[in-house]
Formats: structure tokens, sequence, C-alpha cells
DNA sequence: GCCGTTTTCGGCCCGACTGTTTTCAGTCG
């Protein structure tokens, strides 16, 4: 395979805004966006589904794109992008990264001032070279640049807790505000997508200018970027945008609908109204005129013969659709279903909490089983356990089992991967353990191939239970490791593995979009925190936020069932 | 370019805010 299905994807992003640049039909670029979602979010091995000759029975792949898929995964490469490439100055395509700054200025620039990089407009913004351009002014001058600096001080993504943690603060201050009604984040942050690029809040309120002046007012807020009577737009110090709309109270249904997206899901749903004679937009559910009367989201799904579709499941990836025709999975899981958890560290390696307080914090939050996973010997940099040790920590589990009641410490290793996919144990250790977590820790640069085969052998290995964190990324900073999780998944499948979801915020590995495929084949997934603190067990929040949005009930979640499932889960492998 | 419980042709979601304009295009979500 020459492409995998994120870089096709990318591939196909990057071709419709070229088509934008090249004023090209609209709709023509919305089916290559289209597409590019589709592909991102598909829950089959894309190479898989090109050799067997069924891109075109994914809805939003037609001719046209099929071929183009096509050739970027057999040849890593496509005559059709090439030439609309070759079309457009790269320059172009710096240029509309900047906000304020589209497809149809960046050409106005590119064609009178001959400005090809974003460098390039900056100079000319501050010798004033750009305002007398024809629909430029001295404001968009400054607006430019100031959409210069953030591109270079906010490029990075926002991980989702601190985004979280931003938007709860301006909600506790909307809400000194006596006048609101009702207020939510909403956005990507109530989808719970991985990362989030701004926050977006959500009031009702019979005073908007009031509410307004309290969200601009903000101590929080850095620069305004627009502020209009129900709509407004700020950069945060903390360095991301937030957004906040404010509507009355009677339309408070429809706007969350709205405000929470995704931008696709609501096209959707939009579409699904009309094709009813209705019309649906922030303000209301319409007949005619007429509103049609929601008291919640919930009435306004019902009101269209849908059935709720939870909103981390709003992403048009198939759940209107599902939710047509009554197939949506029914009880996501919940944060309360988890029984217990793997994978968690101690100061025996490189964790920071004790093997006591990891185990205390367990059980505050109502957990009835924790495993305990240090890292194996080759893992020097953390202080990996050499067999010694492994079995002076088994001594200490057993002696704290003793004392502790109606809760029970899981013995574990999260032992290394080696380059030849072989472990960093003996079998004769290794199956001493209650559970065992196969990662890779090194060597990241093979071909995803070997790569591939490295891990299956690990799965392969009876004494493994699952792997960790799959395929390595962290978030921002490092791209996954080459990889094929379809093949991955296929093993486990075959071998009654489980599959971790680390459920740390930087990792959220495997991710969401694959966890589908797992569900398909019955591979039960694992929410682990990978916890090297007692804080670091909350991550099993955010963990299942994201099970949820890979479609996960509680029957799909290996860590739902109680200690009893579990003992038997952990001998039926072997 | 894609798609079909009105369609294989003719549609394709809808609205807010800004800045440069005198009625609206561009951008964004």
């Amino acid at each position: 395979m020459k492409m995998d299905k994120n870089e096709v994807s990318k591939i196909l992003r990057e071709m419709a805004i070229l088509l934008e640049l090249s004023d090209a039909n609209p709709f023509k670029i919305r089916a290559f966006e289209n597409a590019a979602r589709v592909i991102e979010g598909l829950d089959q091995d894309l190479e898989a589904v090109v050799n067997a000759k069924k891109l075109r029975e994914i809805k939003g792949i037609g001719e046209t794109i099929s071929h183009v898929i096509t050739d970027l995964v057999q040849t890593g490469s496509s005559k059709e992008y090439l030439s609309l490439k070759k079309k457009i100055h790269p320059g172009l395509l710096e240029m509309i990264s900047i906000q304020g700054v589209g497809p149809k200025r960046a050409k106005i620039l590119f064609k009178k001032r001959h400005i090809k990089s974003v460098a390039e407009l900056e100079k000319a913004c501050q010798q004033h070279n750009i305002a007398k351009l024809e629909g430029f002014g001295e404001k968009s001058e400054l607006n430019i640049l100031k959409g210069i600096e953030d591109l270079k001080k906010h490029k990075e993504i926002i991980p989702y807790p601190l985004a979280l943690y931003e938007a709860e603060k301006i909600k506790s201050h909307l809400l000194k505000s006596a006048d609101i009604e009702r207020i939510e984040i909403a956005g990507s942050l109530r989808r719970r997508k991985e990362f989030v690029k701004d926050i977006d809040l959500l009031v009702s309120s019979s005073k908007p200018e009031k509410i307004m002046k309290a969200f601009t007012k903000y101590s929080g807020v850095e620069r305004i970027l627009a502020d209009g009577e129900t709509k407004s737009s700020v950069v945060l110090k903390a360095g991301m945008n937030a957004d906040l709309r404010v509507v009355s109270d009677k339309e408070f249904p429809y706007a969350l609908l709205y405000f929470t997206g995704s931008k696709e899901h609501n096209t959707e749903m939009r579409s699904i109204a009309k094709l009813r004679h209705l019309k649906l937009n922030e303000y209301g559910l319409f007949k005619g005129t007429k509103r049609i009367p929601c008291k919640n989201e919930e009435a306004v799904f019902k009101t269209l013969g849908l059935e709720f579709i939870e909103p981390e499941l709003r992403e048009n990836l198939g759940e209107i659709e599902a939710a047509g025709s009554k197939k949506l999975p029914k009880g996501l899981v919940e944060l309360t279903d988890l029984r217990g958890t793997f994978h968690n560290h101690t100061t025996e390696s490189d964790g920071v909490a004790t093997l006591e307080q990891m185990v205390a914090r367990a059980q505050k939050m109502g957990l009835e089983y924790l495993g305990i996973s240090d890292h194996s010997q080759s893992a020097y940099y953390a202080k990996g356990l050499k067999p010694d040790r492994v079995k002076k920590q088994f001594k200490e589990i057993d002696k704290l089992n003793e004392k502790i009641h109606n809760f029970k410490i899981l013995k574990g290793s999260e032992v290394d991967i080696l380059p030849d996919g072989s472990l960093d144990f003996e079998d004769s250790l290794l199956s001493e353990f209650d559970f065992v977590i196969a990662s890779v820790h090194s060597k990241f640069n093979m071909s995803e191939k070997e790569m591939t085969q490295r891990v299956i052998r690990a799965i392969k290995n009876k004494y493994v239970t699952m792997i960790g964190h799959p395929t390595g990324r962290l978030i921002p900073s490092r791209e996954p490791y080459p990889i094929n999780l379809y093949e991955l998944v296929d093993a486990a499948a075959d071998h009654g593995k489980a599959m971790e979801l680390n459920a740390n915020p930087h990792r959220f590995d495997i991710d969401w979009k694959i966890s589908k495929y797992a569900k398909s084949k019955k591979v039960a997934v694992s929410i682990n925190p990978d916890a090297h603190s007692t804080e670091g067990l909350e991550d099993l929040a955010y963990g299942v936020g994201i099970a949820r949005k890979g479609w996960l009930t509680k029957g799909d979640v290996l860590n739902t069932r109680s200690t009893e499932e579990i003992l038997k889960f952990l001998k039926s492998y072997k």
C-alpha cells in the first residue's frame, strides 16, 4: 500500500482547497471535502476496500473520486491531484490558513500584489500596501496582521482537558450573570473530539446584550474577533478561540443541536428536514413559517423520525441513517459502568504514586479491581523491572490484597515488544502474571508491514492479554508509527485478545474511528488510563468519551465486567 | 462530483458578522 486512509484523506481535503482556489463548482468542492471525511472515518481497511473494488459502495464516493483514491492507494499519486496542484501556487494554500483570508482574497493578493507567502503578506501589510486594494481597507490590513500573529502563536492542537478546563471557567463566569436560563458547552467539546480547535458556548437568555457584555469583558479574553447581538467570538489568553451564541429559551434546543455540530451532521440533518418539507436552523424546526415546538433535542430528533443521537456520535458517519432505522447502539458506555481498569504504573517503575496510593484512589473512585502493570526490564529509561523485582512486587501485591476487602489488585506487566516481536520477559515469567499488556516503546521507524508483523507476533503469545497504545501516537507531538490496525484487530479476534483504548488525552489510542471495527469483530476494548499518578486514574473519564465516540456500549468494553468475569476472561485465551 | 421513498437530471443547509460598501461579498461555522 502506497498511501493509508489518513494520507488519502489529507490529499482529498487538499484537493477540495485547490478546487476552491480554482473557482470550481462549490458542490464539487463539497464532494471532495465530504469524501475526505468519509475516508478518514471509514471503519474498514482502505486497501482491502480498494482491492475488493468496493469503493463505490461507500456513500459519497462516486466514479471520479473512486479513481483518485484507487490511484493514491496503489501508486501513491494521482493524475488529477497533480494537475490541480500544478495550477495553484502553494503560497495560496498557506495564505488561506490565516483567519479572515479565504480563497477569494488570497487570489486577489496573489494577482494584484504578487504575494506568494504568509511572510510576504505580513511585510506588505506592515508597509500598508494592502489597504488600497479593492475590497480591502485599513481594518483588513490590521486584521490580517493579527491573524498571522495568531497563526504563529497557537498553531498547535488544543488538548481536550485544557479546552474543557477553559470552557468550564467561562461557563462559571457567565453563570454569575443572573439572566441565564440555560447554558451548555457545545461544539467539539460536547462531541468529545480527541482534540479541539475552539470553545463553543450556548446560552439562553432574555437579555442577550448583558450576556454578550459579560463574555467579551471576561478577564481571560485577549482580544475580540467579532461582537454581535447574538454571536461573539474572542481569542483567549490561554491561546484558543471561544465563541458564544445567545438565543431565547424557546430556541435553545434547536440552537444546541446546531451549535454542537458537527457541521456535516447539521448539513445532513437539514437535508432530512427538507425531505419532510420542513426547515431546520438554529432557531427552530419549521413547517412553513410555524415553529414546531420542541422542549429539548430529543424532541427535535423525534419530530424528524429519528432516534436520539448522542452528541459524541454526531459526525455524519452513519449515525443519522442508523437513527432512522432504529439501529443506533443502545446504551453507550458510561464512566459509572467501569468496574476496574488495567495499565497503571507505580513508583516501582516510572509512576509517581505508590501501590498503596494507587489502590486507595481506585477504591475511592468506586472501582473493584486495579491492574498494576509496571514496565519490563528493557525499559531502563522508565526503571523497568527485572524478574527479581517482579517477584518482589508480587509479594507486595499479595500482602495488600489480603489487607483490603471487596477489591482485587491484579498482577500485570506492561511488557515491551522487542523489535523482532518477541517479548521482554520469558514465557515462564509471563505465565505468572494475571494479565500482560504488550506495548511498543522502541524502534518506531519500521515499515508498516514489519511493524504489523512485530505486534501480531506479540498478540499470538498466549500470555498476552492486550496490546497497549497500539499506534504509539502522542497528541500533538508524535505521529502514529505505521501499522495496520485492521490486521491487528483481526489477529486479536482470532486469538481472543483485547485491545487497549488508552485514555490518556495525549494518546487516545486506539482512535475512536477504529473501535467500530473492533466492535464488529467482537474484540473487547479495555479503557485504560495508563496512569503514572493517582490523578492519572481520572483520565478514565476521557477514555469513556472516546469509547462512546467509537459507538462502544457497556457490553463492548472489557473493564465493565465484574472481577469474577474478568478473572474468567483472563483464563480464557491461555 | 454525488445522488435518488418526487429525480439518471437537477438539485445540493442555513445564517451571523465584518468591512467595505450604499446593497453586498467574503469568511466562518
